[in-house]
DNA sequence: GCCAACGTTGGC
DNA sequence: GCCAACGTTGGC
């Protein structure tokens, strides 16, 4: 199984409004980035567990565990000309942009911050600190998960 | 294929 | 609002 940190703008979508969905489940659309549609496609299974990162926002940070339940398939945003990530180059007969389905696993009951992640030694060559990241959905290392993940049980 | 211009991300 | 980083676009 692979893990992964998807982030959001808790403006647009936060966690809160994944729990709020009638089957707590979201289509995870609007990725235009080559490397992050190829990981959806090609590495991302049914069953991976994903951290929900709020991000551009007052406090950045990891809000909780979501889990993918529906594998990639073509994000409709892309056919859809009043959205915002339309792309006529993406076409029904050769879809360019992908997305999965997400579900809501678990909330944590304090964010862990971005500053806290820094603070960490261990977590020093997580990709998500590292400097020019900009994808929007990054692989986690089973390690860093595993360290990630027991922080709100130490609190 | 190069590269300047431009757009986007996201922390601060 | 600023700015660093970096992906994309398009002229040549």
């Amino acid at each position: 199984m692979n893990h992964w940190l998807m982030k959001s703008e808790p403006d647009e979508f936060g966690i809160d409004d994944l729990i709020k969905r009638p089957q707590q489940t979201e289509p995870w659309t609007g990725v235009r980035n080559y490397q992050v549609r190829n990981w959806m496609r090609d590495v991302m299974r049914v069953g991976d567990l994903a951290f929900f990162y709020h991000s551009s926002c007052p406090v950045p940070g990891i809000a909780g565990v979501m889990k993918i339940s529906k594998a990639a398939y073509p994000d409709p945003t892309a056919f859809n000309p009043e959205s915002p990530y339309y792309d006529p180059k993406s076409t029904k007969d050769n879809p360019r942009w992908f997305c999965v389905e997400v579900k809501f696993v678990n909330k944590f009951k304090a964010i862990i911050t971005l500053e806290s992640l820094k603070k960490n030694p261990a977590l020093k060559n997580m990709r998500l600190l590292q400097k020019g990241n900009r994808l929007s959905i990054l692989p986690i290392s089973a390690e860093e998960w595993k360290l990630i993940e027991m922080v709100p049980r130490l609190e």
